[in-house]
RNA sequence: GCUCCGGUAGUGUAGCCCGGCCAAUCAUGCCGGCCUUUCGAGCCGGCGACUCGGGUUCGAAUCCCGACCGGAGCACCA
């Protein structure tokens, strides 16, 4: 029995009043393992402490939001064991962040600037302020409510006065509320308020004790800190975890919708994407997954994301419940001549006889016996070499041609294999053979599996030996898996 | 370019804040053995790292400086 060894993630600085943590993203599309970070780790801190973890969805760009995603979003979080205990969303704070806005422009700490983004870059790289700077509160205020109803789109922002003097240009001046004449789906609006704005506003709302997020927002931590400073609000406790490099997998939310609206993705849980609706698709436990996430850490280096330890602790997972079965990829026929009857019970895994069992059968006809072995064995093998069939009997190649074998039947016994040092390949008998596609993030491989595979359902995880394993997807007369992983 | 971070085995991680018990932890990987009708699993054994150079100190993976390498941000996105 293996036990589970989870290394302690390292405390949390100041959880001892208990922790308030939030999961943030943008409802532009299903969740992927570059948010199951975030996710996992927050709900990791906020399970230790028996805190509150909020899922605020950021849907201040309506331009980017994509409704479905409020929905799958939250499947995603089920799926991952993520347990959420309230959900905010965005865009049905606006009066809040209105309010709020209006609040620090009566105050003098921010104004409505005209000025197109070249025009303010100009004057923001030269340290300069723009005319709009000066102007009075109450000529702000008029102007802000002209947001509303007469500035269009790009015309006007409002700016926060951190100062254009600052040493880092990201930081002078920037921008908190915007206008987006973009339809957005829940609401109808034209104002917004921008990330950092909204943020700091909700953190601060929601008694949020500690931002656990990547380091992509570092800059973003300190543009919130003049809000913070603005209102007087204490700043909640801030952690930046180091970029994840995640490589073979699509992973921009936005490239994906692409890619399936021009069919090259069949949809968001395609094989070949990171989205966890894909990873689920394809057999993985999201136990394996907060495995990874959780050894992984908060640490603030960057990382590449190793699937090897993904796979391997899936593997942990899955290896008990996956039966065998055989499976040859782009099956060549052998046939083998002085054939005697074959049949044979063979465990359905081989550490659990309890399990039940399939039968492999060779009925040979005038002697002869007919197989599929794969492609990649078929290349290896020479003229005369000894081989054995796993599970089965030894033959002796006769003869290779283009795509097609004649083998002679030799004996039945392992032992003589052994002796011999043979070669153990898996095949399967070529009537009743079932055709089976197996969907690979790389591409599909079709080929046949034994009969016993009529018996599998959807749903069910499977070792297909030398191969690897896989998750069925459609059963019956025809077989389509999802592979997982060695 | 500017601002700011970070660098422990193939990969990830512990240790670094509070120098010695670190000839450096754990997982994964790889190699070998046992077991096993393959693969996998299990058990046993092994391989493999403190980026480099100075400094402080009796003593540095741990503190300081520099170099090199890597990364993030510099949007009216999040």
């Amino acid at each position: 029995m293996k036990r589970e060894r989870r290394r302690e993630l390292p405390e949390l600085p100041g959880a001892e009043g208990g922790v308030v943590m939030r999961f943030a993203p943008n409802p532009s599309g299903p969740l992927h393992l570059g948010h199951a970070r975030a996710a996992v780790l927050n709900d990791a801190y906020v399970k230790r402490y028996s805190g509150t973890l909020i899922l605020r969805l950021e849907d201040t760009d309506p331009a980017r939001v994509y409704p479905p995603a409020y929905e799958m979003i939250q499947e995603d979080l089920h799926w991952l064991g993520v347990h959420i205990h309230r959900v905010v969303v965005q865009s049905s704070r606006l009066e809040i962040y209105y309010r709020h806005a209006r609040e620090l422009i009566e105050r003098g700490h921010a104004y409505v600037c005209e000025c197109t983004g070249e025009e303010f870059q100009r004057l923001k790289l030269a340290e300069q302020e723009c005319e709009h700077r000066g102007k009075s509160v109450e000529e702000n205020l008029a102007d802000f409510e002209r947001m509303f109803t007469e500035f269009k789109e790009g015309e006007a922002v409002v700016r926060l006065k951190t100062g254009v003097e600052l040493s880092d240009p990201a930081m002078r001046d920037f921008p908190i509320m915007r206008i987006s004449e973009a339809k957005h789906p829940r609401v109808s609006a034209r104002v917004y308020p921008l990330m950092n704005f909204a943020v700091a506003i909700d953190d601060h709302l929601l008694g949020i004790t500690h931002v656990l997020r990547g380091k992509d927002h570092i800059v973003n931590t300190r543009k919130q800190a003049f809000v913070y400073r603005f209102f007087g609000w204490p700043m909640p406790e801030f952690i930046h975890y180091g970029r994840l490099k995640i490589e073979g997998v699509a992973l921009s939310t936005s490239r994906i919708k692409e890619g399936i609206e021009a069919g090259k993705y069949s949809g968001w849980d395609d094989a070949a994407l990171g989205t966890l609706r894909a990873l689920a698709r394809r057999g993985f436990r999201s136990e394996a997954v907060r495995r990874a996430m959780l050894e992984v850490g908060i640490k603030q280096s960057d990382i590449s994301f190793s699937w090897k330890n993904l796979f391997a602790y899936n593997r942990e997972l899955v290896e008990p419940i996956a039966n065998r079965y055989f499976f040859v990829a782009s099956p060549v026929e052998v046939v083998i001549e002085h054939m005697p009857e074959f049949s044979r019970e063979v465990r359905l895994h081989p550490s659990y006889p309890e399990r039940g069992s399939r039968r492999l059968v060779v009925k040979p006809e005038a002697g002869v016996g007919r197989i599929f072995i794969a492609e990649g064995d078929y290349a290896k093998l020479r003229q005369g070499e000894f081989v054995r069939l796993m599970e089965g009997f030894n033959v002796v190649i006769q003869e290779k041609r283009r795509h097609w074998m004649r083998a002679r039947f030799h004996s039945l016994e392992l032992e003589e294999a052994k002796r011999r040092r043979a070669r153990l390949i898996h095949w399967v008998p070529a009537p009743h053979a079932v055709p089976v596609t197996v969907v690979k993030p790389e591409g599909r491989d079709t080929g046949y599996g034994e009969p016993a595979l009529g018996e599998v359902e959807p749903g069910d995880m499977v070792q297909f030996e030398r191969y690897g394993f896989a998750r069925i997807d459609e059963a019956g007369e025809r077989i389509i898996a999802y592979y997982a992983h060695p």
